[in-house]
DNA sequence: ACAAATTTTTACCAGTTGGACAAATATTAG
DNA sequence: CTAATATTTGTCCAACTGGTAAAAATTTGT
C-alpha cells in the first residue's frame, strides 16, 4: 500500500526513519543545487537509497521540496515573535539580532533553501510570505512604533529595520562563501559570528538610540 | 568559420548585435532560474533566434554565462571603488550605500545572477572573490580603520560594516518578491527604495559616529 | 509460523536538454 | 557580379531525468 507522506497518523517505524533521512539529504542537495539543479538521483544516493526507494516515500520531486519549505517556515518565524513587548526595545532588537545570528550559522542550509526558493520569485510560499509573515511583520512593526513614540527608539521605519536584520544576519549564512574568500586568514574565519555580532549589535545600539 | 565569443577583434556588425541580444536574454533566464533551471531553448527564444545559431555565438552554455559572470564583476567592484580616502568618512559610507541601493534598483537582474553563483558555492568566481575583491576589501578596511584611528568613526570591525552594507543593499533586489510581499501597499513598495535609503543612512550615521 | 501488509529492487520509458553536423542562405570584399 | 566568408536553419542524437509498474524481499500482526 502507497503511504501518504504527509500525513502523521499510520507511519511505521521505517517509514519514520526513511522520511527524516530523505529530508535531510534533500535539504542538504536542495540547498547547494537549487530545485532545478538537485536530481532525485542525487537526492537518493545521499539518502542511501535506490531512487524508486525514494519516491515511494515521496512521490514526487516537488514533495520534498514542499515539505522542506512548509517545515521550515515555521521556524523561520520564531525569532521575530519572540521579540518581547515587555521588554527594553534596543535590547530586543539585539536579542532578535542574536537569534538570527544564532540560526544563520546553525542552520545556514535552511537559510539558502530559503534564499533560493525567494530568488526564484518565492512560487511555493507566496501565500505565506503575503499572510503570516506580512501580519507578523505588521503586528511587530507596530511594537516598533511605539517604542519609537514613547521616544524608547530613534525614529526609524520599523519595516525597513526588520528587512536589513534579516539582510545582514541571513547574510553570513547565504554568501558564506563569499564572506570566507574575503576574510581569508584562519583567525578571521573562526572568529567571523562573534565579529558580526558585535559589529551588528554596535551599529544597531547606536543607530537606534533615541 | 566559427567566431570566438571572447575575443574583442575581428567581430562583425552582427555578431556584435546578437552577442548583445544573447547576453542580454540570458541575463533575464538566468537570474531569474538559475544555471541549470535555464534551457537554452529558453534563452533563444528570448533572443528571438534558433536555438543552433544561438550556439553559434556562444558554443556551450556555460560560455553565455561565464561571460555574464565577468562582465558583472567589473561592475560590482565599482561603487566601492570609488570610497574617497579624502572625503568625509560618514559622508563616504552614506554615498556608498546610496550607490549600492542604485544598483540594487536599476540592475536587480545582475544582484540575482551574483546571488545565485554565490549560493551554489561560487563555483566559477571563486578566484575573484579570493584575488580582486578580497585585495579591495583589504584596502578599504585599512582606509576605515584609519577613519576610526582619526576619531571620525566610531570603533567597528571594518569588513563586517562592508559585509552589513552589501547585505542591506543587495536584499532590496534578491529578496524583492519577499519584501514586496510584506509591503503590500501601493504607496510602501513604491517609495520603499527611498524608505529604504533614509532608513540605512539614518542607521550608520547614528551607528558609526565616533 | 503464516498470511497480510509494507518496503525494496529490477527493469523500463517517455520527455527534455545540451550540443553536433551539414546543408542552405545571406553578407561582404574585391 | 562573383567568390569567399559569415550566418542561419533543419535534422538528429546521446545522455539525463522524472517518474511508472510489477516482481521480489522483508517486516509485522496474530
Amino acid at each position: 500500500m502507497k503511504p501518504r507522506a504527509a500525513s502523521t497518523q499510520r507511519r511505521t517505524r521505517i517509514q519514520k526513519e526513511n522520511e527524516e533521512i530523505i529530508l535531510e539529504s534533500a535539504l542538504e542537495i536542495f540547498s547547494t543545487n537549487g530545485f532545478r539543479g538537485t536530481t532525485i538521483d542525487q537526492i537518493a544516493a545521499a539518502a542511501g537509497m535506490s531512487k524508486p526507494n525514494l519516491l515511494y516515500y515521496f512521490r514526487r520531486k516537488e514533495d520534498m521540496h514542499q515539505a522542506l519549505l512548509d517545515q521550515l517556515l515555521t521556524n523561520w518565524l520564531a525569532p521575530l515573535e519572540e521579540m518581547d513587548p515587555d521588554g527594553e526595545p534596543l535590547e530586543e532588537i539585539c536579542k532578535y539580532i542574536r537569534r538570527k545570528l544564532e540560526m544563520a550559522e546553525k542552520y545556514p542550509r535552511e537559510s539558502r533553501l530559503f534564499a533560493n526558493e525567494i530568488l526564484q520569485g518565492a512560487p511555493h510560499i507566496k501565500e505565506q510570505l503575503e499572510g503570516a509573515l506580512r501580519e507578523l511583520v505588521d503586528e511587530k512593526s507596530m511594537l516598533i512604533e511605539n517604542w519609537i513614540e514613547q521616544k524608547k527608539l530613534a525614529p526609524c521605519d520599523p519595516r525597513h529595520v526588520i528587512f536589513s536584520i534579516w539582510a545582514t544576519t541571513q547574510h553570513y549564512a547565504d554568501f558564506d562563501v563569499q564572506i570566507c574568500a574575503i576574510l581569508a586568514e584562519e583567525e578571521r574565519i573562526k572568529t567571523r559570528f562573534e565579529d558580526a555580532a558585535k559589529m551588528l549589535e554596535g551599529l544597531y545600539v547606536n543607530g537606534l538610540k533615541p
